[in-house]
DNA sequence: ACAGAATACGAACGTTCGTGCTAAAAAGTC
DNA sequence: GACTTTTTAGCACGAACGTTCGTATTCTGT
């Protein structure tokens, strides 16, 4: 990896940071430059524009989240236990990936719902995987039998994101520390509504 | 009413519209100036400042909120059919409102829940309350017997504020025409989960 | 109709925005 | 160590930002 690359990287990371408090359109080119300790034109040069840093931020951010969220949940055993690390690690990630913030991804999801453009269509996609990926988690589940066979698969992490975004806005807006615990208490009640009857 | 504050609802109207699309923070004076057909300056001596300005769209937010999702509802007999009518009102009002965007509260929670100050504190009240009223209803389906005696009624609010944000994201990221349904389906079934028993 | 107040405008302020251009410094190659 | 390529800094640009000020216009009460 050149030396390039390197400070690519770096600038990368502090552009997370930064995203997770200010919003990826709150992201300016002179505020990121000052944070990463070069001159403003010395960092444009590595993007060219300022929406393909946007984009940049957003790749780097997805792999973060992979790396936070689904990694780790591959060891547990598929079906109810990765559904519920998934869940777990989801609602922890920012905190373990040190972010000042909040997620990026999400963050960028409100901001630009109304933009349409390259930036748009990167969180749409970026989250769109996000549930897909969710959805297989919450299908190995049915498969291992730890959830009924009538499962509604989307309806299902259409429900599990819901209980993220409250988590969220409770725990960040409202200081709630007991947004986690409540958050889990509605997974919980959810898994339970889809437990399969004790004969099958 | 004099000319002053008639143009200054005229203002608000057309800041409510540009925000839903722009979110609050992304509001500025030079262009909501030229969608209300005025003067920059003519516009600022309303307000004094931009954080006024933005204070007193979230008001007028709230105000419209209210307009819309509260007082038609209280036409419903209290318990769950007033409950049922608040969170379909609650995921149609940004329609109704003839809102081009998104509910400018819900895109100023995501922008400000890191950004310490007036407006921070003003959209934490906001939707705090909105929370607050929610629980009411809540408890007056509980007292109606619609729900169980022993419903956790913050936990029950929680849930429905996760459905409600779940909602938004899929029909305006994903324009997910059944992102509605969804939701009302996750009501119902959140619903059944606090049905007293029978013999009660 | 007229005086006084309220309201709106135009111009300009200093700053920051994103983005070019050019030259210096650093890194990589032989 | 010299040469080439890559990376960074400096400077300037036009536009938009929030804000101030002095002046013009429009409203309001009498």
């Amino acid at each position: 990896m050149g030396k390039g690359e390197e400070t690519r990287q770096a600038i990368l990371d502090q552009a997370i940071a930064l995203a997770s408090e200010v919003g990826v359109s709150g992201l300016s080119i002179g505020a990121l430059a000052d944070k990463a300790g070069m001159s403003k034109s010395g960092l444009f040069a590595h993007f060219g524009s300022k929406e393909e840093m946007q984009l940049a931020v957003l790749r780097r951010s997805q792999e973060r989240f992979a790396e936070y969220v689904f990694k780790p949940a591959l060891k547990e055993r598929r079906g109810l236990p990765r559904l519920r690390a998934l869940m777990t690690n989801w609602l922890n990630w920012t905190e373990k990936a040190r972010l000042p913030g909040a997620c990026p991804l999400n963050s960028a999801a409100n901001e630009f719902d109304d933009q349409p453009g390259a930036v748009r269509d990167a969180v749409a996609a970026g989250l769109a995987e996000g549930r897909r990926m969710l959805g297989n988690a919450v299908r190995l589940a049915v498969e291992a039998g730890d959830l009924r066979a009538d499962t509604d698969i989307e309806q299902f992490v259409f429900e599990l994101v819901g209980i993220e975004l409250v988590a969220m806005q409770s725990q960040r807006l409202f200081r709630d520390k007991q947004a986690i615990p409540r958050a889990l208490d509605a997974f919980e009640r959810l898994v339970r509504d889809h437990q399969p009857s004790r004969k099958e």
